[in-house]
Order: structure tokens, then sequence, then C-alpha cells
DNA sequence: TTAATTTCTTGCGTAAAACGCTATATTGGT
DNA sequence: ACCAATATAGCGTTTTACGCAAGAAATTAA
């Protein structure tokens, strides 16, 4: 059964004459019968009463008329429903950090919702550490990042801007201070052995952060280690120890005041943070959209 | 847009693997893959996002799932109302040999479809021997198959006609057709003691022989022991040795002028050739029906 | 790291389905 | 009695859908 045959039975039902039908559906009378004829076989009883001059419906061929009319309707419903091509609609399943939803993504869905208003967003916040896993995974389509040291095969990385990531001491009069204060050399330099640590328990930064202990050759004491920049920010601002984190969650973090952000010497490259999505996946309108809107809020110029 | 379309992708949609759909449906893979194509196409816009290992259903892909499901909703609907409710639906599953697939079945199936044009049947071919076996294994339904000596207690047989089982031997001239033609005694028996023969490896037939050759004293000299009747004829023609077929099986393999059918005195029963099923399954309203086609179509003269 | 497997797409040739043309039969109007 | 209108069915052609096979890509196994 399929949609040219509904319209088709229709017709017929509304002229009860081949002829008539099958000038006005552009189809000759042989098309129109045996187009009624198949439904009629399909359903196995007559729709039709039929003599050489003249139709009639059967109450089987009334009943299926009122079928063919809701089901016609529904088809165009759907249709219209589905059919504003040049306006893209859908959803986009967005991951990350709750600093990233503000700080990061913030003008990228100002953008974006004003040329696609019919987009639904679905925002996943959690550790942006877990921001690449989920995207292989499939999970969602897109996440804030920082571009990893080696990209998956599968993934594109669109870098949208670069973020200090800055070691971070205590501003409060505490014992943790005092530490830091009391390891600093002549030369300004901190000796950071001796001093509790707090860092990352995943992710990119946390790669940035071993790595750049071998190359100071330094063996930090861990006190904790934890998912988020912004609990490492939170537990620095109440004393337990140092950490690092992107300067831009240290600053939407509203504790500005109670953390101070060390230069270091040979400190850390910055984070360069940006969108990460399966390649495959922004072959998709909706994405590459979303993606290309990313690109023009911010520049690309990273 | 029409009704197996929309069955095709609901499938799909379900699974979200073609590979399995196409099985689910009896489809190949690229039917299947070309089904949804062409309702994408119809729509204008990617039902499925699909990279060469996975498949998801895009926004547009869910609002089609709901307007599939509910159109075929509305076509079963219709369907009821308009009388078949009494129309039987579902599966059989069938085993035969490829022989009887034509010569035995294909009555019935025409008949049957007539009748049941909602019933869908599953064909699975191989050596008639295996056919009982199968049944009581319940792998399938009906078999076409010989019948048995001994019927075991919970199966039913249908007879639907009688084929004469045939000795054969070489029509061309060669060491096997000499050894036939030596070994005719005046009287025009023939002495098989010294003559290759190729006998069934199991089975009916199997059975019918052993049993000649024990009454009419005969220790034959085999050959080859042989899964199918079709295979048997092949190896007669090609001179390998004489052997026993169903004459339908003979006239089937378009091989009649390659091997001759020798009458025999005292020569073997004819084998009954029928349906066999499991008694409790023709308690199906189903396969009843079926069993009530085959047995007006061949008359159940036997 | 390489090979194997799985999955989906697409070209190609074939089969099935749908079509238009034409002939036919029937009925009503003139 | 003749003509026109109507629907059906045979036939040949066109269109559509199919399975097979090859290919590409991703994942899994070795």
């Amino acid at each position: 059964m399929d949609i040219r045959a509904l319209s088709v039975f229709l017709s017929v039902s509304d002229t009860l004459n081949f002829s008539r039908s099958g000038e006005l559906l552009h189809m000759s009378v042989s098309a129109v019968s045996r187009t009624v004829r198949r439904i009629e076989e399909e359903l196995g009883q007559p729709l039709l009463e039929r003599d050489n001059r003249s139709v009639r419906l059967t109450s089987a061929g009334r009943e299926f008329r009122e079928y063919a009319r809701h089901s016609l309707a529904e088809w165009q419903q759907l249709r219209r429903k589905l059919g504003n091509e040049d306006e893209l609609a859908g959803e986009v399943s967005l991951y990350c950090s709750v600093t990233a939803t503000y700080s990061v993504l913030a003008p990228i869905l100002e953008a974006f919702r004003a040329t696609h208003p019919a987009v639904e967003i679905n925002m996943h916040t959690g550790d942006q550490a877990d921001g690449i896993g989920r995207i292989l995974e499939g999970r969602d389509d897109v996440a804030v990042s920082g571009r990893p040291s080696q990209m998956p095969r599968r993934m594109e990385f669109l870098p949208l801007l670069e973020s200090p990531l800055q070691f971070c001491v205590p501003a409060a009069d505490c014992a943790v201070r005092d530490m830091v204060e009391a390891a600093e050399t002549s030369s300004g330099d901190i000796d950071w052995s001796g001093i509790p640590f707090i860092v990352p328990e995943r992710g990119i930064t946390k790669e940035m952060l071993d790595t750049w202990f071998r190359e100071q050759g330094i063996r930090p004491r861990i006190y904790a280690q934890v998912a988020g920049h912004e609990a490492i920010v939170a537990m620095v601002s109440l004393g337990l120890g140092v950490g690092i984190a992107p300067q831009l969650v240290i600053e939407a973090s509203g504790m500005t005041s109670r953390v101070r952000q060390v230069a270091v010497r040979d400190g850390l490259p910055p984070l360069v943070v940006g969108l990460c999505s399966l390649g495959l996946r922004l072959a998709s309108p909706l994405l590459k959209s979303f993606w290309d809107v990313a690109g023009q809020t911010y520049g690309s110029s990273v």
C-alpha cells in the first residue's frame, strides 16, 4: 500500500469515473483501474461496485476512503513537520565543565541560537577530562576540552582559545601559604617538593602537569587527586594545598580573592581549549553548522 | 511511501543494524539500505546517521519512526475492520529437497498463498532424509519426506503422491554399463552382486534398499554412500555406479537422457511421498490450514 | 602492527512491477 | 441500428526494486 495508490483511490471515490480520474491524475484509465484493483486484492475485498458504465463505493470502499484521507493527511503533516529543509532542526548534545558552559560555550550558543532557533541543545556537564571519552563513546556530539597531545584518528578538534595554566596557592594566611613562602628562593623560584599538591585526577591537564614535574625533576607531594579544576580551585582556596587550573576557571570561580595565581619560570604551557567531535558526526549538517558557528564566534585564530 | 518500506524502517530503527534487519526481514542488506535511502530521498532529509559500522536515528528519524508505527497500526486496524480478522498470519517453516520444492510443494504453495497471503514461508532445503529428524528436533514445522516404515508416535504423515523408486544405470557406454549388461541373465534379471552401487547414506530409501537387498539375498558392492537422491542421480550419470532414486527426482534432474531407468522384477515398492509434522504442531491453526490445503491440492488419494 | 571481520554503500545485471496502447465488451443515448 | 462512453485485459515497454559482488572504513582479533 502506498501513498500514490491512496491518492488514486481517493480521486476515483470522488469522481466515480475512472476516465475522469485518469485525466485528473495524468494517468491512463487502465493504470487507474489496475491501481484500484491492486488495493482491492491487497485488502481481499472489493472497494467499488462497477459495471461498464458506472462505479459506486462499497461499504468497505467508504471505510477505506476514510482511512486513505486520514493516512494522506498524516503523511502531509509529517512532511510539513520534517520539511523545513532550509531550517535545521534537531538536537545537539554537548558536554563540558560547568565553567566552560558560560566561559567558552555561551557566546557560541548565543550566536547559534540566533541562526538556528529550531535546534535543541542538550547540555551535560562534568569534569572536562571526560569530554573526549564521551565523544568516542558516542554519548555526546560535541565536547569542550583541552587539546589532547595525541588526537585519536577519528576525532576533530577546533581550537577556540588558549588559557594559561596557572599555579595557584591559598591567599589566606595558612600553613600551606607559609610553606610556599618559606620555599621561595632568593631568585623567586619555588621549591615545590615538600608542598602538598592537589592535582587533576585525569585528563589533559594531568598529563601536562606530570610532564612538567618530570621535566623539572620535581617529585611532588601529592595531597589529593581531584576530578575537575573547579574543585581544585575550591580546595586550594580552603588552604588544603596548591594546585593548577586554567586561568579562565580560576577567574570564573568567584574565588580570585581567595587564591593567588603564581607566575612560575618555565611554567606550564597554556591549555588550548576547543571543541572536539567525531569527524563522521560532522558530516551531519546540523553539527557542521554548530562547528562553523563556533569557529566564527572565536575566529579560529588559535 | 508504502507499508513495506515503513516496516523496513521500523526494523532498522529497532536494530540499528542493517545486516540484522536484513536477516529479520529476509532481505539483502543492500535492499534494506536502499529502502531506507528511498524514504530519506522522498522526505528530503536523513533519518539515520551512519558510518561504516553503526547507525543512529536522527531527530527526523525519531519523528518518522513515530509516524511509521502509527501508520502501520492504522493499516492493521483497517485490515481488521474490513474483515480479515480470521485471516491467518505468521510463519511456516518447511524442509525438503531442492527437487521437492518445485515438484511436490509448488502446487501446495500456490494454493496456500492464494488463500493465505499473510503467511510467510520459511523454506530450508537439504537431503530429504533429514526431514523427519528436523521435525522431531523442532527445527521445522513441516517436511516433505518419504513415509517412514515406523512412524514415531508424535508424528503425523500426510501422503501426497507415490513415486516409483527406480534403479538407474548410466546411459552412456562405460564400464559400469558394460557390467550391468554382462550381468543380465537370460530371464532378464540382473545379478547386482558385483556392480558398484551408489546408495543413500540415510533415510527411508536407504532402509527400503537395505530391506530389498536382504529379501533378494543380494550382497551389494557399495561404491559410495551419498546424501541426497539428486547427487546419486548425478553420480550415476557420470558412470560411477548404479543407484536408486525416486522417479520424480530423476525426471526433475535434467539427466533423464544420461541415466537409464531399469525395471526390476520384485523391485522396490514405490516411495510414498508426503508431509510430516508433529501432531502437536498441527494444533496450530496456521499449520492445520497448510496441511488441509496440501491435502486438498493432492486430493489425498494415496 | 597486521590481518580478519563486520558493516554499509554502490555499480551492475536481472527480475518484478507498473505503465500506456490497443482491442474488447457492455450499456445508454440518439 | 449506430455511436459514444466506460472499464477491463492482453501485450510490449518502461520503471522500479532486487541480489550479487566489490569497495571502503571501522572495529576486533591475532
